[in-house]
DNA sequence: CCCTGATTCGC
DNA sequence: GCGAATCAGG
């Protein structure tokens, strides 16, 4: 099915009604959504009312062009200049509250345990922090780190030993 | 693994 | 101009 212009108005509306792609291909019926997302930018209406992200900002690095049947000359000969053009970042000196010693991962430091407190991709994710000499871990966490495969009688003890192993 | 939009490029 | 393939995220 072609782009007709019942089907090109029904997307403009349906697109600036907040539809995703795929509800609005959907809808259409004889497209998908790359087909539609390709003739939202091709009509130049990317940009909607609340986006909710960056949107622009967001720098990608150009992705190696994927290989296909004909070599052919190199379209793009520059490479962008990306190194004058950022601006010098500001760093958002953010407060976390932690417990005493807590590290983030911009803090921790070479002696520092590396135990990971909580949720590793949650933003407020530390590590122990406290003293560590020999191992990447203080000494309570080491114990625990390094626990051998042996924990295997006492079911509650095992049950625990094995969720903490995991983190390691 | 589901989804989102963004981008590239052979057709 | 079209849209599949692919990307980077949530």
């Amino acid at each position: 099915m072609g782009w007709t212009d019942e089907r090109v108005e029904l997307l403009k509306k349906l697109w600036q009604d907040g539809l995703s792609a795929s509800q609005i291909a959907k809808q259409l019926g004889g497209v998908t959504r790359n087909a539609v997302i390709g003739k939202v930018h091709r009509l130049g209406l990317s940009g909607r009312a609340a986006p909710s992200k960056p949107a622009r900002p967001v720098f990608k690095a150009p992705r190696p062009a994927r290989q296909a049947a004909a070599p052919a000359a190199p379209r793009r000969i520059a490479p962008p200049p990306l190194a004058a053009a950022a601006p010098a970042p500001q760093p958002p000196v953010r407060y976390v509250e932690e417990a005493p010693g807590a590290a983030t991962v911009l803090t921790l430091g070479a002696h520092m345990c590396k135990w990971p407190i909580g949720d590793p991709s949650s933003d407020d994710f530390t590590f122990c922090g406290r003293r560590a000499s020999e191992s990447p871990y203080c000494v309570e966490h080491a114990r625990v780190a390094y626990q051998p495969a042996q924990a295997k009688k006492r079911s509650g003890a095992n049950e625990l030993a094995r969720s903490l192993r995991r983190y390691i």
